[in-house]
DNA sequence: GTGAAAGCGCTAACAC
DNA sequence: GTGTTAGCGCTTTCAC
């Protein structure tokens, strides 16, 4: 281990005054006499003085650290809004601990466990896939700990989350595929436990109810978010009656692995199964045909989700519970467009 | 903010006895009455009691938490090296703070500042493009501050790495172009001063010459990171004489960047120009056609870093300086294979 | 067997 | 203007 880092007592000691003057010194309070206050600052300066962290931590009560749980940290969608958060925070002052729960319930209890004994001022979290029920929140909900869900959320009366308009999205993509001349389009869900599966699919029902085309539950799968899941239901749907000419995936994962196994058919995108995905990954633009998809702004919803914990953090306001909705953007490209549209006919 | 948390002060007033007597009642130090000390871990179980990381980190001086510089979090390559730091560190109790420079070494410097200010036990580092001079880190080795770096590394006498043995690896890569009808082997090397550069460089050569073909600076371009600059020289080598039949790039970026290039210009890959990158990101596999690269043990490479690391914070050891070569393994996909190899002849 | 006190680094209320 | 003191939560040495 390195040298014990300088203190205020160091400075202290070595310009013959007391502690608590150094302390003042250094933070312009009263009238420290200017020479003595410059012959602080420029020792402390020169020393490289920074308060410790620990210490001030103990005696505020405050860390100036926040958790952030995340399914997953190699996903670009997690990734993505880590970055978002993390460069809200620098700007603020605040570190970041970053813990995965591997889409696994029993880690992320684990993870808040151990955040919460690090004495983090906030966190932000985004459910596992595994997250049934919720009562490991209780706790924090109780001691008001400020807390943010993002994306997938749960008890939204009493936590802030930011949310991007599933049902939205989702209707504009099936509205999509119909005006692409999609007649049969299946539908791959998540788990049902999960606001995006749920939201995601009112949204393509109302999508086939907008225009006129029946809602038919054997197009209707769901599956865990694995890729091997994913292509067996894909499979299943290439086997039933009738044959869906599109699919829509709760994301892009889940899409992927059904291209592949289309692929392996033989069959056509989009000729024969138009495809659209989610939560537009990075490689959507880079598969063949791209992959049409919704764009979150994960960015900004990483830095919107530390605005809101940050609000919930500021102790003289009275914290009331807010939710923040931001807009998917469909992104048309190969994989959904079956008829020429006159702008990409060149393609 | 929620409520303070339990202190072992709250138990001793609870239980009428001293706070040291607690203290020790929970680690079963001396001997405290059998009865005392269960009536002490009982109610500090029931009041969730978990001691205050501050006090803790204050009389210690050790934090648990270990900071993470890297070029950027999103990148696959970054975010799961950084998943192979995050497990072993939550399997040995730490704690990990993430910070990423940008590819800039003014943020690289920052974030330093920044995690040394909050007393981190120890330091993983990639270096980020821009970083040319090494004086930042001149603090960290002279207070003898754990520190490990990894991939992009500099004073390798005096600072733990781990690293790909990139020579080989490059060399593997030209020597497999060769062995595909390749003659005229373009390399987009990166920024100079980066070790991961000059070691791709230098195996790029030797494959050439193990192969009695001649090394051309023609040949060789350089570029910054970004898929803008890669872009630019893909052309300038498209436009040169020779042609190029075959491009190797320091990373996969810079070949995805060339691979839009050459599709832009109607040319084939890989019969007109064949393609291979070096880390295997993600969609490696996903691009048409699969691009050819030597995969990196990404989450072995991050938990190898926490490994040095963990060595260099046990203070009982005299710390010596280390470095981890690990092997990439060459994945020949469609990218490069201008001959039709009797395994892969059906596709 | 158990308590008191010092000290890790810092701030702020209170002296003088 | 500057010093003293208490206290944030904890461990550990020294008393009794």
């Amino acid at each position: 281990m390195g040298r014990k880092r300088v203190s205020l007592k160091d400075i202290a000691n070595e310009l013959g005054v007391s502690i608590s003057t150094v302390s003042r010194g250094l933070k312009d309070h009263y009238d420290i006499s200017p020479e003595l206050k410059k012959k602080i600052k420029d020792l402390a300066e020169k020393w490289n003085y920074t308060p410790n962290p620990l210490a001030m931590g103990l005696l505020k009560q405050k860390t100036n650290t926040i958790g952030v749980i995340v399914p997953d940290i190699v996903t670009y969608f997690y990734a993505s809004i880590i970055s978002g958060i993390e460069s809200m925070a620098t700007e603020h002052g605040y570190y970041i601990v970053i813990a995965s729960s591997q889409e696994s319930i029993k880690k992320e209890k684990e993870n808040l466990r151990n955040l919460l004994d690090l004495r983090v001022d906030g966190l932000i979290v985004c459910l596992s896939q595994d997250t049934d029920t919720f009562e490991h929140f209780d706790e924090i909900i109780e001691e008001e700990i400020p807390l943010v869900f993002f994306d997938r959320i749960c008890r939204q009366q009493e936590v802030s989350s930011v949310i991007i308009d599933n049902v939205s999205a989702a209707k504009e993509l099936t509205i999509h595929l119909i005006q692409n001349g999609c007649k049969n389009i299946a539908h791959i869900a998540g788990p049902q436990h999960l606001n995006i599966s749920k939201e995601r699919i009112e949204g393509y029902k109302m999508g086939l109810n907008e225009c006129r085309l029946p809602y038919r539950p054997e197009l209707m799968v769901h599956c865990n978010l694995s890729i091997a899941d994913a292509a067996k239901v894909t499979n299943e749907l290439l086997d039933s009656n009738p044959v869906p000419d599109a699919i829509f995936g709760v994301n892009d994962t889940v899409i992927f692995s059904a291209m592949k196994e289309i692929k392996k058919r033989k069959l056509r995108v989009p000729e024969d199964v138009a495809l659209v995905g989610f939560t537009d990954e990075f490689h959507a633009t880079v598969v063949e045909p791209n992959l049409t998809a919704v764009t979150h702004p994960t960015f900004e919803m990483g830095r919107e989700a530390f605005s809101l914990l940050l609000e919930d953090m500021d102790e003289k306001k009275e914290n009331s519970v807010r939710q923040t909705v931001l807009q998917a953007k469909l992104i048309p490209r190969e994989s959904s467009l079956k008829i020429n549209y006159p702008s990409l006919s060149h393609k």
